[in-house]
DNA sequence: GCCAACGTTGGC
DNA sequence: GCCAACGTTGGC
């Protein structure tokens, strides 16, 4: 059963053209355990947003999960999960936080009510709306 | 730079 | 086991 989702990075830390640089990135350095239950149930062919935060504020492309349920190499404690990712597209029009705020549809969707979950899980219809909006 | 939201820690 | 204090994240 596929799901959707969101990652968060920040940019200067790690973009989405870092990850299109490496060909493959590894997701580590969560440390919240909501997100880590969402790392651990990311499976392989999985479909994520990458989302840019504290700076630009906007849905930047696509990726894929290329790797699943594996421990994050950098912690020692064994406790923390993380997964690999692939690029898949980058959007012609990135979604704005603005735009996903000003839609109603949206208004429910774990980047808008849960702020500062680093992953969060997208539903299929709000998959599919924000796609939509990245058309253009 | 500020502040709200949330998680974690530690005293009781 | 509760809750105040504190730290961190992330939008504004």
């Amino acid at each position: 059963m596929a799901n959707y989702w969101l990652v968060k990075s920040e940019p200067f830390k790690y973009s989405w053209d870092d990850l299109v640089e490496e060909v493959e990135g590894v997701w580590d350095g969560v440390r919240n355990h909501t997100a880590k239950l969402n790392l651990r149930a990311m499976e392989v062919g999985d479909q994520s947003f990458f989302y840019h935060s504290r700076e630009g504020l906007e849905i930047v492309g696509i990726c894929e999960v290329s790797v699943a349920g594996i421990l994050d190499p950098t912690d020692e404690t064994g406790k923390w999960a993380a997964v690999k990712f692939k690029p898949v597209r980058k959007f012609d029009n990135p979604v704005t936080l603005k735009q996903i705020k000003a839609e109603p549809r949206l208004a429910e969707c774990e980047l808008v009510r849960l702020s500062r979950l680093s992953v969060a899980k997208i539903r299929p219809d709000e998959w599919e709306l924000i796609c939509e909006m990245a058309e253009g």
